[in-house]
DNA sequence: GGTTGCGTTGACGCCGGTGTCAATGCCTAA
DNA sequence: TTAGGCATTGACACCGGCGTCAACGCAACC
């Protein structure tokens, strides 16, 4: 499989798998041309990555998962290195909720006195 | 009040003051040197950006707060351009801690079948 | 008058994933 | 043989807030 028919497939781009290429995540052989020659495996690696960075990981954080596939594992969060960064990202969409379910408590709070002044102007109330 | 000054007053650099210029934020009159020469008023004016920053706003979404101040008020909050913005800014908070949540949901259960894989090949249950 | 220290503008770098363009090479069908 | 479609590598662009450096001007003190 060439890379523009990899591309199609995974519903992404040629550029897209050159980049992840050049950061490890994927293989391909060489034709004699010099062509990028994929195994059909590679099509269920490249949906993992489009999967996980769509979860909001980057690259360096799927590669355990990526390799987790290759030893040929059917899911690729099932190695232990993969949980270790399923458990980290766990624990920083946990504090990142934290973080903005605070932003939200004082955001509802100057809407509250943003609208308690305009009411003050409009109706002569005694704050 | 020179440029240097206001960044020590105000927690921050000279760079990220002429930038802050540059995009209309903040205002200061210039000496016959062409030094920047800052009214008092200015340091208010950088705290509110600095805190709406801090809280996730961008420059743009900061500039009807900064108005708000130059008009006279007190808060940056209370003028009809930032409820809009904190009401749009409070959806989008929403919305993100709704899809974090999700994705929270997922990496929970992604972990939950690691583990109980990995129990599997220490016990040999039967899935 | 030279040094030191602050001011000025302008420009590049970063991060991360990808679009996009350029220059060039291979393959195939008309 | 030529066109055009796909391949290759390399490099720039983007976003956003700021660090950082360059090259220069002005102020003040010794």
């Amino acid at each position: 499989m060439l890379i523009g028919e990899l591309a199609e497939k995974a519903g992404t781009s040629t550029r897209t798998l050159r980049y992840y290429e050049q950061h490890g995540l994927v293989r391909a052989d060489r034709d004699a041309n010099g062509y990028r020659q994929y195994d059909d495996a590679e099509l269920r690696v490249v949906h993992e990555i489009r999967s996980l960075l769509a979860a909001g990981f980057g690259l360096d954080d799927i590669r355990p998962f990526v390799a987790c596939l290759r030893a040929g594992n059917d899911l690729g969060h099932v190695c232990p290195d993969s949980v270790e960064v399923l458990r980290r990202k766990l624990a920083e969409v946990d504090s990142y909720i934290g973080q903005l379910t605070d932003l939200r408590q004082r955001l509802r709070a100057q809407l509250n006195e943003a609208v308690e002044e305009s009411l003050c102007q409009t109706m002569t109330c005694q704050p």
